[in-house]
DNA sequence: GTTGTGTTTTAGATTTGTCTAACTTTTATT
DNA sequence: AATAAAAGTTAGACAAATCTAAAACACAAC
């Protein structure tokens, strides 16, 4: 039984408020910010919940808030897939920056073929994660470990390659992009300044600073020693990280924002 | 001025309308052969006829059938060109049959992004022919010509690839597909039988009698003299096709199947 | 433990696209 | 030309998905 096969015929509104509920429920969301996340109103994210909650894809109780069931999360998983591996094909195939590959790929999810899913899955190399850095579930419904570490914590000197972004926002991804931050681009952490945390990074003919609120969103692969892009230049100067530990993340790390 | 930029905010349906009519209008169609085509009833077709009519993609008359307007077959040839791409991409990039491409572009069709379709093109190179053989509408607005001629007119002892078929049911693809005339495949005609018009094609290790019938609806392109596939045997017993040429192809040869 | 504020639900309307059933127009036949 | 058959249209209903406005509920504060 793979996680590919959802539900037999959702629409693909029922397959969007399903992703919502699956990217924000912890373990229960309210009909606000579902709505709010779907971009409709209250009333109409209360109807959707109840035709959910009729197919037994969530458990629905009135005033109270939803959570998914076991066969929504599996069939939300699946629309996980199918987004997150459009995502590649549009960022690696056809060479969209990672910035621009969400909006598409909402449309592109919602193509109804296993076998499309299966065939696109093995074009691209049985992917592990999308170009932001997260996990793509598997075909057997398993769910592929971080791509990485936070730039916050890694520790000064290191040479590493930028693997996602955990702040999807057009904001920080435009901003990296401009700055030449994107995936697959590697660096090595100089120093980290004391005053604010500020990341001092260094390419092969660049440098940049990234603020430590930055950092605390990229998604890094430390490379072995040696390895490293640009400057080995290493002055490594107290290591102490202004900004707390991510929050939320900590409970849900992986999945939402599809 | 390019195709690809259908009149602002068509949906699924008004452009599958759009396409059937661009399809079967030659000049005008009737609202059944319509309703037909898309899968609806005559009244359904009478109500999307009206709304594409006050949108001004077609020159609607009570009773008399329509016919498509200028913008009209400007947003239809967008479409087609947007489902002739997925095609290619489906059958070259992922591997499906021709058989398997069509239903599954008839979805993905309808994503709307222009900057996708051109790194889509660009992708798969700008090819001019989809997987039946046929033409894709180019950005410019242009249509390339015919992909090749039918195997019906190809003169006995010729080498030749398969393009395209003229017919695009399942019966044929499968057909086809069965005995390994696929796209790409080479073979040399060795003979027309008088009988029946049966054409004998030699592969590299397999012969192969196709009716005139199946001859009449496969575009081929001729090989130059001595590429022949298979045995370069020529026993050219005369050319006497029993079928009559194609008759409304003639009219309407492309374009019509999406 | 009442009250107020904010959240959630219901009720009723709207849009898109479809249907069936009944009606109208065109056309083909005699 | 009359009329039957075929083709096309309208009317009314429905399902999906949405909205606004009004009512119902929850809970925190007093």
């Amino acid at each position: 039984m793979t996680a590919s096969v959802p539900a037999p015929g959702l629409t693909s509104a029922e397959e969007n408020y399903l992703k919502a509920v699956f990217a924000l429920a912890q373990p229960r969301i309210g009909t606000n910010a579902l709505a709010d996340r779907v971009q409709t109103k209250a009333s109409s994210a209360t109807d959707m919940l109840q035709r959910l909650a009729e197919k037994g894809l969530v458990d629905y109780e009135r005033y109270k808030g939803v959570a998914l069931t076991d066969a929504g999360r599996i069939a939300a998983a699946a629309v996980v897939r199918r987004h997150r591996l459009w995502e590649v094909f549009l960022a690696e195939t056809l060479g969209f920056g990672w910035n621009e590959v969400h909006d598409l790929a909402e449309e592109l999810e919602h193509v109804q073929s296993p076998e499309l899913i299966r065939r696109l899955d093995r074009f691209l190399g049985t992917p592990t994660h999308d170009p932001h850095g997260d996990p793509i579930p598997q075909a057997d419904g398993s769910w592929p470990a971080a791509a990485g570490i936070l730039l916050d914590q890694l520790p000064p000197g290191t040479a590493f390659t930028v693997v996602g972004a955990a702040d999807r926002t057009d904001e920080l991804l435009n901003y990296l992009t401009q700055v030449g931050a994107v995936p697959q681009s590697s660096w090595t952490l100089l120093e980290v300044l004391p005053f604010d945390g500020t990341r001092v990074l260094q390419d092969d003919d660049r440098r940049l600073h990234l603020s430590a609120l930055a950092a605390k969103n990229m998604w890094v692969q430390a490379l072995p020693v040696g390895s490293g892009a640009g400057a080995q230049a290493t002055a490594p100067t107290a290591g102490s990280p202004t900004e707390d530990a991510p929050t939320r993340r900590d409970l849900q790390q992986w999945g939402d924002e599809t």
